[in-house]
RNA sequence: GUGAGCGUAGCUCAAUUGGUCAGAGCACUGGACUGUGGCUCCAGUGGUUGGGGGUUCAAGUCCCCUCGCUCACCCCA
């Protein structure tokens, strides 16, 4: 029979690699309490409405990304692509537009899209979330992006580009797509086949094609910016002062444009230099209509999502650390079976005053056991036989030195907590 | 969904034109050193060569299918 394997695209994170999660979630709480996020869980599947009227019923998400399912009732649920949505959702149904607005929330998780699997594109991965509702000043804008930036920065980052652009609002939005749509149409041949696809459907995509020759025919595209409405232009400059207020880099990207149609004005995107193709660590942006879209009253909303997977993998490129990995300080040897209650009582002494250790439990060699202190970089090793245990001492070896000592046993614990505290281990 | 490359022990990789080719190193276990690690030496555990089918006297090596991995397109975090 063949054996079980993981599903195509989905991954375990190991414990060689979740030490590094976990340094980055704790830097990620941290700069959460500093800017007044508070934490949610939310829900890993949705009713699929939630996101085919969100997301947009014509996105590639909604139309062939989604892992959409009937329960054992008949209802459709669907594993969720993102997390915008239900974080809408959720504010929405637990009526938090009473409480003091924007309401600031932000949760992590894995989201679930069926794509083809490649460098940096999991069809399960994390996202750190963080989302602002109930407020349209550009200073929230602001404040969502210098997050991110925040989140980076401890972190370590460097070679990471921020761009910014504005995607107008339903008012103005049109009038730039037929502007565009006329500019487009006159060299329509000239576009590879598939940006002729996208010029009904999503024309402003073309925008951000890589194919050469619809670059070079963009080149001379009309710019967005021209043709925002008076509301969505001031919105945009109010933005991008406060951004130089509080001394962030970035570049205004004319061809950034957004694959979720829920996004208005302020949509931004964070690239890593050090990722393959899929190079975007976090990608953002204002969303005035989506609560509407999802049956709610008119909410505006602005937030992003940072892929912890592509973080990790520029962190590592990058060589940066994850600060130290944990591991065990202490480990009891027994020397003979007649000493080896003595050893479990010790073992347990220490795990309660806060001593990472531990012991072999399978009859190992005194030898053996010496050589897996060594291999789990035990910090020291306390050996007990029956010659130990009858003098009421332990023999206590550091690792690095190699240097042993006889101390009393009942000293040994406090010791070694104390050498813990001053992070001799 | 499209394209290209690749799938040999837990890991990294060997195996001339198909002919003892199923191996090495690391890791793991034990020993030399019967109560002391990191070095050295020795031994052992471990693979129906991703799976299935075909060609052949003979296939890890060739062909087909399938699954998966990698990278790119696409899309996006």
């Amino acid at each position: 029979m063949e054996s079980i394997k993981a599903p195509r695209g989905v991954r375990d994170i190991l414990p060689d690699e979740s030490w590094k999660w976990a340094f980055i979630f704790g830097v990620t709480r941290k700069i959460a309490e500093d800017f007044g996020y508070r934490e949610v869980h939310l829900p890993i599947f949705e009713q699929t409405e939630l996101f085919s009227r969100g997301i947009g019923e014509t996105t590639d998400v909604v139309e062939k990304e989604m892992y959409t399912f009937s329960d054992r009732s008949g209802r459709s649920l669907t594993l969720r692509p993102e997390a915008t949505a239900s974080m809408v959702r959720a504010y929405l149904e637990h009526g938090m537009a009473s409480g003091p607005q924007p309401s600031k929330l932000w949760c992590a998780g894995p989201m679930m899209r069926y794509e083809r699997p490649q460098k940096g594109r999991y069809r399960q991965f994390w996202q750190l979330d963080f989302e602002a509702i109930g407020s349209a000043s550009p200073l929230v804008d602001v404040e969502v992006i210098a997050l991110s930036l925040e989140i980076f920065r401890r972190l370590g980052l460097s070679n990471l580009e921020v761009l910014i652009n504005s995607v107008g609002c339903p008012s103005c939005r049109p009038v730039y797509r037929s502007a565009l749509q006329g500019y487009l149409r006159e060299r329509f041949d000239e576009l590879c086949p598939t940006c002729q696809g996208r010029f009904d459907r999503n024309p402003l995509r073309i925008l951000d094609c890589k194919v050469e020759t619809c670059r070079a025919i963009t080149d001379g595209a009309p710019d967005v910016r021209d043709h925002l409405c008076g509301e969505c232009r001031s919105h945009f400059d109010e933005v991008l002062q406060g951004l130089d207020l509080i001394g962030a880099k970035f570049r205004i990207d004319k061809r950034l444009v957004r694959g979720l149609d829920y996004y208005t004005k302020t949509a931004y995107e964070v690239l890593s230099g050090d990722l393959g193709a899929q190079n975007a660590v976090c990608g953002g942006g204002r969303y005035d209509n989506l609560a509407e879209a999802i049956g709610g009253p008119h909410t505006p909303g602005v937030g992003f999502a940072a892929g912890l997977d592509r973080i990790v993998l520029t962190m590592e490129q990058q060589g940066l650390s994850f600060g130290r990995e944990p591991s065990i300080s202490v480990i009891v040897v027994v020397a003979d079976e007649a000493a080896r209650d003595e050893a479990v009582r010790l073992l347990y002494e220490l795990r309660r005053a806060g001593v990472p250790s531990d012991m072999d439990t399978s009859g190992k060699g005194v030898k053996a056991q010496m050589k897996a202190a060594g291999a789990a970089k035990a910090c020291c090793v306390c050996i007990l036989g029956s010659s130990e245990v009858s003098r009421g001492v332990v023999a206590l070896k550091e690792m690095a030195t190699g240097s042993q000592e006889e101390i009393e046993r009942e000293r040994v614990v406090e010791r070694l907590a104390a050498k813990m505290k001053a992070a001799c281990c």
